[in-house]
DNA sequence: ATGACTTGTAATACAAGA
């Protein structure tokens, strides 16, 4: 049986509910995860979701800022939320299937203009909760499981997932420490980066393009901040992967595009 | 000059994004 995960930083879901339902019509996946939702609990459009096909809306939001959701065409085994640098920042949800897959969703902090922790807040911040992710995935038990580990974890780390290496080398994003705590993430939990599995390296793959210098995504100015990772168990069972990456041309778009993965479970 | 925009909140300006 094929089961199909996104992941869309959406950018306020307010905002682009047509989009979701653009992109839910057309994709169909099972489970979507998605970042900076921008809204409170209270506020959050749970009708319009569940009208767009699914039943089961996990949410996790606050005023303004980042809050992530994950919606599921079927009932889920459980849900949870767990707490990262001591934070009640909204940034991570998490749900089990029934067929026992858990599918991880985050949204990491950008990390502000400077990447420097000592002058930056919201550097040190990004440092400490991917140290915190690679310390939670070294979990032994991670490896007994079926996990999937989605979202906007703001950091492009190989020099093909930004659209100028050696230009970008200094901006946040793409320092050389950020990308060595991606790998070390990866290294941790023993995970499969599945954009990569499916597009080599030496070829661009991007999923953001920015909104201040409007011509970005003409130029194909991209960043890949959002990613798919899965533990070794899941190898053999994923079976395509697909940035959509014609909906940055949609009007009034999010920043962010779909990432999505078909895993035969 | 990734400058130049977009969002939410609240009050026409600011914070945040990355």
């Amino acid at each position: 049986m094929s089961l199909r995960i996104a992941t869309w930083n959406i950018n306020s879901i307010r905002q682009r509910l047509g989009h979701l339902k653009d992109f839910t019509d057309s994709h169909n996946p099972d489970v979507l995860c998605l970042q900076e939702t921008k809204v409170q609990d209270s506020e959050f459009p749970l009708s319009d979701i569940k009208s767009m096909g699914y039943e089961e809306v996990f949410f996790h939001g606050q005023k303004s800022y980042n809050g992530v959701a994950i919606l599921c065409k079927n009932a889920v085994e459980k849900n949870e939320k767990i707490v990262w640098c001591e934070k009640d920042d909204r940034r991570h949800l998490s749900v089990t299937l029934k067929n026992g897959l858990e599918v991880h969703n985050f949204y990491v902090p950008s990390g502000g203009p400077i990447p420097d922790p000592e002058q930056n807040d919201k550097f040190a911040h990004k440092l400490q909760f991917l140290k915190e992710m690679a310390k939670w995935v070294k979990n032994p038990d991670t490896k007994e499981k079926k996990l999937i580990l989605v979202g906007d974890l703001n950091v492009a780390p190989l020099e093909k997932d930004v659209w100028n290496h050696k230009k970008l080398l200094k901006s946040v994003g793409h320092t050389p420490l950020e990308s060595e705590l991606m790998a070390k993430l990866r290294k941790s939990g023993d995970l499969i980066d599945v954009g990569r599995h499916f597009v080599p390296d030496d070829q661009p793959l991007y999923s953001w393009w920015g909104y201040r210098y409007k011509p970005s995504f003409e130029k194909d100015y991209g960043w890949r901040l959002d990613h798919i990772l899965a533990t070794q168990s899941l190898k053999s069972a994923l079976k395509n992967f697909e940035v959509v990456r014609h909906t940055r041309g949609w009007e009034k778009p999010s920043d962010h595009v779909p990432n999505i993965v078909d895993i035969d479970i």
